[in-house]
DNA sequence: TTATGAAAATGAATCGTTTCAATCACCCGA
DNA sequence: TCGGGTGATTGAAACGATTCATTTTCATAA
């Protein structure tokens, strides 16, 4: 049924290496001859198969690409970014999303690894790198994204969540809270791990500020519903008076219970700090106060890595790519009276 | 670098062949053969590549989507149903984003052909389907994704748009607004010239009510944004007193808008749908009426109509779904006063 | 002991493209 | 007219897994 270059070939009088060289190098190729071949490709309808060129090439033109979550659209736009950068140079990116479990993590890396992926982005689970070390000494190159290599022996593009957890809590802390409470989890997640500590380290310095944990199995709206529920019951004595979570959809969640439920105020009785701003986060019931990561760029940059180690090859080097997250203040920690 | 299954079959003493059997159909090799392949397997950490296996086969066992916008909800859990259902089939999905863009969408598909992808799911830019006629002529099979194929020469999976723009007019209308605006554009996408044509119909059959149309270039919040802005500089006699918008992103702009000016207040001067239904439709300013379409279930659905395509070949039965879609009332037409 | 058949294992051919050493065509200067 | 050189073209080998017709092995019945 399908067409191969053989065909091509003999509707255009010529050998199949010559086909080749019009599609791969027509400038080795006589004009009149490209003219022949291109008639032939257009009269046939031939479409090249990639999995032959593949085998052929040893590697596909594909990169890898295992977020966390396909549907935060944090990891959208990082896969937005990435997506562009990687068709302009050539190549395209396959996404797979984790959805934080380490068997799904290890299924994508499986199929990635058959496809033969020209380079592998992955934003891993945890701190234990061995699979990723298998791949790379295979010949693939790996780029951790939005998370650091704390030995430097990956390259990785990431942004400072220690700091990012240390801006959240300063504000808070900034606007007078002291009973601060941080939502997220699980604490597997190094992201979520490194905001933790950035707060605690803000929280620990600051006199009768205390910090309490909320943990959640996931970091979905759906989770910071049910936290949000968890703050209702709570003794008022005991109910923080500033929430930072660790990403948007969480605040969301939050925000939606506390809302909902029409006893609680944000921020006059709760002040709310999110992370990612993402595009939603702005047209919350109450916009909410996040940490900005700039998540396209972080995709970009990490394919211009990935090219640079698949170009190199073995003696590649290593790059450690690390942008400053920046507070975005909004209504839900400052109050939309208090701002205008 | 990489190990083959010749390495293989010398390292167990056996023939490729029988390398091949263990992976493909173990029950017709010994046991004890097995066990010496699987030992080589895990010795040499032999990954099948997947290049060489698609050659032979002739097509490969991913299937590629093409959506109207990977940064809408709406279509990441399109995206996440078809996923998990034809992972569930021993397939992978690859996901573009056409970005309503007919180059894009030529240029996804180029990919996929070469790709040789055991299927298509497609949610097309207009009606002109020539470019998917020849797919499937070539021995691929195609199925539409949220939009039906109005001659029946196609599968498709989608919901009554139409009557999604009526029951949204309709609700409007019945709230006793006069002055109904539809949002959306380009109208070549023929989602939104479905929604728009409900819409008419409703408001044709309504004594003093008229409709007018505010175009946009796309579906997207920022756009929504700029519809607002537009609204809020209109004279007061002729502004909308009523909003469809055709999709929650829209929506979620044009609140945007309208809410920060602070001048116009929803749903009391202005009532407003969406459409979609997407998670952060429930969690903003003003929580948004909107039109709900089961987006995952048009995913998976989708992926079990192409599986039983290729699975047919030649003569495969085509098979229309079409969802009804359902209004689900917030805040942003009932406000919260009337509501509890 | 030998014949018989089932089970297991083999290995060459195949898929479609790319590569590269070898060949061919052709022009120019001697 | 011939040799040398350049540019164009050729065709066979290679990539790695799968398939299938063939061969080998082995247990059992005669």
């Amino acid at each position: 049924m399908a067409v191969s270059v053989k065909e091509v070939a003999a509707e255009a009088g010529v050998s199949v290496g010559t086909v080749s060289n019009v599609l791969n190098r027509p400038q080795v190729v006589s004009e009149r001859t490209v003219d022949k071949v291109a008639a032939a490709i257009e009269k046939l309808g031939f479409v090249r198969n990639d999995a032959a060129r593949q085998l052929r090439a040893g590697h596909s033109r594909n990169f890898g690409l295992v977020v966390l979550d396909a549907r935060n659209p944090f990891f959208m736009d990082v896969t937005q970014g990435a997506q562009r950068r990687a068709l302009d140079n050539g190549y395209t990116v396959l996404m797979g999303s984790s959805d934080s479990s380490l068997t799904t993590e290890g299924q994508l890396l499986d199929l990635f690894e058959e496809q033969r992926v020209a380079g592998v982005l992955i934003s891993p689970m945890h701190s234990d790198l061995s699979r990723l070390w298998k791949i790379r000494d295979s010949g693939t190159p790996v780029v951790l994204v939005d998370r650091g290599s704390g030995d430097r022996s990956f390259s990785s593009v990431s942004v400072n969540d220690v700091e990012g957890g240390r801006i959240a809590a300063q504000h808070l802390v900034d606007l007078g809270r002291k009973r601060i409470a941080f939502v997220g989890g699980p604490q597997s997640i190094e992201q979520v791990q490194h905001r933790l500590e950035g707060a605690q380290s803000i929280i620990a310095g600051t006199a009768d500020a205390v910090l309490q944990y909320l943990p959640t199995a996931q970091l979905t709206v759906l989770e910071g519903r049910a936290v949000g529920e968890r703050i209702l019951a709570m003794e008022p004595e005991q109910r923080p008076d500033g929430i930072f979570a660790a990403n948007d959809l969480l605040a969301l969640g939050i925000l939606q219970a506390l809302v909902m439920s029409g006893s609680l105020s944000v921020p006059e009785d709760i002040a709310l700090v999110g992370y990612d701003n993402i595009a939603f986060a702005e047209s919350a019931v109450v916009p909410i106060t996040t940490v900005r990561q700039p998540a396209e760029e972080i995709g970009r940059t990490a394919v211009d890595v990935l090219l640079r180690e698949a170009e190199a090859g073995e003696d590649a080097v290593r790059e450690q790519f690390v942008f400053t997250p920046k507070l975005v203040i909004r209504e839900s920690t400052v109050g939309a009276d208090n701002a205008s």
